[in-house]
DNA sequence: CATGAATGAGACTTCATTCAT
DNA sequence: AATGAATGAAGTCTCATTCAT
């Protein structure tokens, strides 16, 4: 059952484990220990924990980005795919037993130090924003109103997830969808 | 210029520390040191650092109450005291340094083992959420519409200070100024 | 028989180990181990590795002046107080086991960072330097010659100290004893 | 540039970095690393650190033996090959940074458990001890004197190296230049 | 010959907490 | 009420070495 390589086992133990409690709380003993590896294998893969995170949130990323790819390609029209993003947001939220967003929750304790993580954040925020504004672009003619109405978007997705995490309750991004619907009739 | 008051100086010291850099990220010995004070006189005071982290939660909920109900016994219309809400959102923002809600932050690091905090996040979240909701009551006739209007309010306020924490940019407490500006009108 | 104070028991025994096998060869584990002591006690004692070394140096410092003053303040002739000297650095290199100067063997592994450790060593050496020249200005008139073989005597102890270690043998320290008292006749 | 022979690469880097910062204070990783080798051929050439330190400490040797050897054959009179001696030591001081003898450096970190590394620093220094020996056999008739000046002569040599590592200064190695100088002269 | 992954042991340091005074 | 010393556990990271390829 173990994956032979030791950098993936300790790269998908560290992502669930920091996505579970958050980069702060996960130390590198108990990732190791997870992952069945020995510490220095670790750090022959990864030269710190902090690029062990940065890793992990790339990974986070891409998946984000293939996730919303396929959406935008994808034939529905554009409320359409706001429907199906924030469905799919719902199902994550649940089955990731309401942990929010990893970009959201390490940003919570990485302040000051870690440019490259306040980078990454940064980063993968700014295209979940353009996601949504391209997708408006295709339902509103007017640029201006697209720009509005795919920044709300964002607030509501955000919003959403956090106050999901916090409440420990899906009604969140039950409100969210429900507005992001009415959004996208107008 | 140094307080007589052991326990408030701790406190005050934990809420500045706990705020800018995120409750796991903070020891007890920096805390001490920074409040000027003997360890076991922390432990005289508080039980725990989880025990302190609630009263600085404490504290924090006690100011934004009060700030909040000074805006809903003032003479503002609905609107306007939507508005002043969101205006004084965008001062905490820049003057904590785009640090964001406390305990949200505080979530992202703190699992099922600290129920009491936890159980202060709902809290907390909740009593905002009535905030926008009661808000709402007075502005529209409808009550369905009224608590849907005031959800939606109260997950701009979240997306919009997650991302300008995220982001360390403004831009995202501007949306939701205008979009909730627009909401009131209706 | 256990010292009842810890930080007293952790210098004895980092005093003992750093002279024996060399500070880089001895770790923090060892030192608390054989001192009986946790690890954090060390750490509420020394900050740091480095500060204990300066530490111990400052105790070999102390010893080695109030030494060389009991030499100096005594009644004896010059050449009878260098003769102390080399006599006392005899019994100390048996008693050593012939591991030499604790400056000079910290100092082959510490250049570089440890600046504070640098500084220690230089003011240790330069204040033998003058101790061996005062005593010359007792035994030469000329001033100069007074300078010139007080150095002399630096350097004999230094390279006697030096070569007593490196080879396990007392015979330098015999050379340096016989070319010393006659240095002192001229 | 880069040498295509692997143990050569790594004999010259770790001589480079043992005598820059000392025996202990350089690990495997750095080497290969400098030395851009891979781990195991390291181990390929040379069995432990212990051996490439001994192999480094032999090259050391040949080289001191031949630049001695050069010396002894030359055709300048006692004084001068003193002169010479001493002189050269000058610029190796200046040239390394101060950092003295290579075999003093290492027998200061080096304890019982190295027996291999300890007789080689004997015989590099009793080879040194007979090198200023056998040049005072040249110059004086009486043996049992030139045998005194030889170990003089050596002891002003391991004094001044080990004092101008430790003062950063060359002076002492001045000293011991005019000291022997003036031996010489008699 | 050369290689990169893997390892157990240990490096130095800090954690939140308790105890004796 | 206040203090500084003491602590076990855990923190991140590096050591010299070996192994399978």
């Amino acid at each position: 059952m173990r994956k032979s390589n030791a950098k993936e086992r300790i790269l998908e133990t560290a992502s669930k484990l920091f996505h579970e409690k958050g980069y702060s709380e996960v130390g590198i003993n108990e990732i190791i220990e997870t992952a069945e590896t020995a510490k220095a294998s670790f750090y022959q893969h990864y030269p710190s924990k902090e690029a062990l995170c940065e890793a992990w949130l790339d990974t986070v990323h891409e998946r984000s980005e293939n996730h919303r790819s396929d959406i935008v390609d994808s034939e529905q029209a554009p409320a359409e795919k706001i429907e199906s993003y924030f469905r799919d947001l719902e199902s994550f939220m649940v089955n990731s037993n309401f942990r929010g967003c990893p970009y959201s929750n390490t940003g919570a304790v990485t302040d000051g130090a870690c440019a490259g993580i306040i980078g990454q954040i940064q980063d993968h925020k700014e295209s979940i924003r353009q996601f949504f504004r391209s997708i408006c672009m295709q339902q509103f003619e007017d640029a201006a109103k697209a720009e509005c109405v795919g920044d709300h978007l964002f607030l509501l997705y955000s919003g959403s997830t956090t106050e999901a995490q916090n409440l420990k309750d899906i009604w969140p991004i039950k409100v969210a969808q429900a507005v992001a619907a009415e959004l996208m009739k107008s």
